[in-house]
DNA sequence: GATGAATGAGTGTTCATTCAT
DNA sequence: AATGAATGAACACTCATTCAT
């Protein structure tokens, strides 16, 4: 929104393509610059390094996924809880569908966030989806553990399924570049991983 | 076993301290030579190349999980088969700790094939893993889904499955450091996952 | 007194700041820009190059104390010459506290020139006031040899003699920040000077 | 003495040729590799970086030099303090003589590290050698004040005297190219700096 | 078996300066 | 009077790799 300068969006254009093929480490920014017909000091007029650089590669998709996420996942509980306890997933796909349909509308810079950052800042991000989706159901097994008098799933195993959920994303992403058929397989998934967590309460 | 050498051995193992600590694309030759106390061109006295000293400092352990990893998952079904029907889910344990063990017994060396490998042709191997786990499932299923009278899961579920079983090891291998911790986490993730098996199915 | 912008006192004023921290070299008329608000254009508007914004900087003081250096040591003579006889060396007391005053009034500027200007055309003022003080003291030296019947000291110790005179001061200015001690200083470094041509006489 | 590769004696040769034409900051490693006719990687074979070259250039020089004048300024005092009272500068002048030679025996070597080596390591090594002057005079103005019941001159005027009397050398050698007429020159600059110490006992 | 030396292309980054608007 | 954009050359430094000895 900010820049509306043709060199400055040419160069995160660029930029975007060569962090895709090569990832960040590998990318280089006399190449980003010959690709976009432009000098090295013109990049350093728009963006102070190379991190700088992702970043506005990275930057608004990030936020706007991040965003979302927290709406899906900061929500009132008490609902939700009633619904897994009666083996209602509809939410929980509708949810997903809709995360995704989002990763699938900015594809190329949630793979470049996701499997392609290694060496940046945000090398790490996807633990700070992790994070996020930890402390939901950190909150939502206490609820369903009391309604039904049964021991929580250990910490562990928690932060272990919403790993698992953060990869199923990434898995389908790096996969199935058709969102059609994404949004398929993301149904079965969640039923899978909704299943996973009625073991998971069984077992303890 | 091949390689009785001194040099060649304080090479390989220094490798891997600085694979381990920098990772592949980041470690220097330069680095290891200085640490081994050699010069380059010893280095490339004993390996072809970077890449080739990766393979040096992996091969054995990478062949011998494999190894491992074909022998669980190539048996005969027949009585997996009936026990999953059952809901037993304790040879999965059993075969989930064993190699557990094999993958804390070459801890760096695991991590570095799993997690420091980007660069390197060993950057895919969970893919190699996954597709024995695939192929494994994708029989299974087929089996169970005879049994019971059921369509089996979609081919992506079962890939995506297997995955997952993969990602859950290497969650745990750089989550947690301790075996013994490891390896009571890895019962109620295989609860977990032979949970979510049962969604897939009844999805479906 | 030509100029009256407010940018371009801002720059000057900044560039001070800059060329004092990095000395000329080193400083950046970017950085300088950025602390003034203004852009490298504007800069440019008002200054051919670097050097002519250092002449900016520092041609007014300078200006100020060649005047004031030359209205010292370019006087009649034959007053110094008699009290010098009479070792004598108030009058030089005086002078040097006055233009050690003026040092101290326009300290910054002092400092770039004397000790942050290599790199530019300034890098050689020290030498200019060396040769004021030299043709002073040359024409000195002639009228107290001719009274005292004793040959002249050197060309050389003459030159060398003024330098370290002016090197008195860059002393004093660099370790001193403290104008009433430097004060109290230069008096006892002239009475080592005087005593110091003295010795220059009775050698020769 | 160490080290006979002939690329290296070239590196440094041709390094003492770019840091003395145009000062440490100003150099460039690329413009000296071309003259050495090697490339950029070959000095980083023998050197770590730039600052690590020049000591290669100044090191073994600047090593003998401190000695030289440490092995002089730190000898018994008292003859000399005897000498002093008596305005015997004999001592003094062998003494300067013997470092002057050394001086010109180095010429390029010791005007780099006086007067080109400002952005580097030894930007203040003058200060250094000051050191070792001001911690003599020191201690023989103590004594020669013991002897003369007069008081001791300032703390500042000894660390003044002391930079006076390096600077007195920086100066020969960078006004007067031939050594002998240096070394007539020094005769007559000791004479002014015995004659002025007078003076700074006299003032007090 | 291994060294010491060297290559050559590459890295991200900074700089004073220019100029159309 | 000043901006925003861009140049182009330079910088110190690092890299995997090679090879005569």
């Amino acid at each position: 929104m900010p820049d509306e300068s043709a060199t400055r969006e040419k160069l995160v254009e660029c930029a975007r393509q060569e962090f895709l093929e090569k990832g960040y480490m590998k990318a280089s920014l006399r190449s980003i610059c010959k690709k976009a017909g432009v000098t090295t000091g013109a990049l350093y007029f728009f963006f102070q390094n190379k991190e700088d650089l992702l970043s506005a590669v990275v930057g608004e998709t990030l936020g706007g996924l991040m965003e979302l996420i927290q709406s899906h996942f900061s929500k009132e509980l008490d609902t939700e809880a009633k619904m897994a306890l009666n083996g209602d997933a509809s939410e929980d796909i509708r949810a997903s569908k809709e995360i995704l349909h989002y990763l699938y509308q900015h594809y190329d810079i949630v793979l470049i966030l996701l499997a392609k950052s290694q060496g940046s800042v945000y090398e790490t991000i996807v633990d700070r989806f992790v994070d996020v989706l930890e402390q939901h159901y950190d909150k939502l097994t206490e609820q369903i553990s009391a309604k039904l008098g049964q021991p929580k799933p250990d910490r562990y195993i928690i932060h272990w399924a919403s790993h698992m959920q953060i990869d199923a994303f990434v898995h389908l992403l790096t996969h199935e570049k058709d969102e059609e058929k994404a949004l398929k397989n993301i149904e079965q998934i969640v039923a899978y991983l909704v299943a996973g967590w009625v073991g998971a309460f069984a077992r303890k």
